[in-house]
DNA sequence: ATAGATAGTTCAATTATTGAACAGTTAAAA
DNA sequence: TTTTAACTGTTCAATAATTGAACTATCTAT
């Protein structure tokens, strides 16, 4: 790669991840509507898929504080959309699952994030847009190989 | 494309979609020092590469309210790394500009986030990342006609 | 002329996040 | 065994970012 090439699709990597991010974020939003923030959504989402989820867990995720995290979650809690469950074992841990009603909000608010990501996703081709998702794939194993060395 | 398939490839979507903007924005905060937000370098950023900038127009593409901008404007023109220029034939408008101690420090902290992002590009095959940002400014394209719609 | 639109700002209220201190619990060292 | 250190989650005050409404100044179209 010639040097002159690298420096270009390092900026177009740039300016794309921003503009892509930002009007994304503005999609999801718009589709759910204020009956959650983007966040909310994100975090009953990864509640949703994830086994013995902890607060913990939250903050490395979403690259926050503990504290941050409690609020969030606190905020969930007092819509009565998720449960607090302590191990039973180790006293200190609180697991993080859906209530029936976080469930549901999720499951409706999840399938309209869903249709509006397929309806972008729906026109390419298959391959085109399954090679895209490998090498996305490539690049969050490189950066989270770079966050270790952290 | 078969149903499950497409399922699969949206779910795999937005999950990295929102790992690799974290970690992203996690390492350039890393690269930025608290010499500046995350958002200040890209305001910056945005401010250098664009002729006859505005508050209107910032407020558009990051997706704020315009008193938002004023805000974030503010802060930068304190440390004086920005200059506010009024267009002379439309007296509304304010131009926004680097300073010279503005663009110094841009160009400073831009140097670090560009080998950041090289030493991750830099990893590929220059086909595969070329495809892949091919297909990222398509992503983009299909986003902004969404938001035309709305 | 005037009515309506536009650009940017101010300011109070809301929201999200941090950082430090804390309680309770567990694991490891002396 | 006792003590020390580490870990989990929470509270709370301080800080930062964003909104929404009201406002000034300016421009455009009728």
């Amino acid at each position: 790669m010639s040097q002159l090439s690298i420096k270009e699709l390092v900026d177009r990597y740039i300016d794309l991840t921003f503009a892509v991010h930002k009007k994304g974020e503005s999609l999801v939003k718009e589709q759910l509507q204020s009956e959650l923030s983007n966040d909310q959504f994100y975090t009953l989402k990864y509640i949703y898929k994830t086994e013995n989820c902890t607060s913990t867990e939250l903050a490395k995720v979403f690259d926050v504080k503990k504290s941050a995290i409690t609020a969030v979650i606190t905020k969930l809690w007092d819509q009565d959309l998720i449960e607090r469950t302590r191990d039973q074992n180790d006293r200190r841990v609180v697991y993080l699952t859906l209530t029936e009603a976080g469930l549901e909000l999720y499951k409706k608010t999840e399938e309209r994030i869903y249709n509006l990501v397929e309806s972008i996703i729906t026109q390419f081709e298959e391959q085109e847009i399954k090679q895209f998702i490998e090498t996305y794939e490539k690049i969050n194993n490189i950066l989270s190989a770079l966050q270790e060395k952290q």
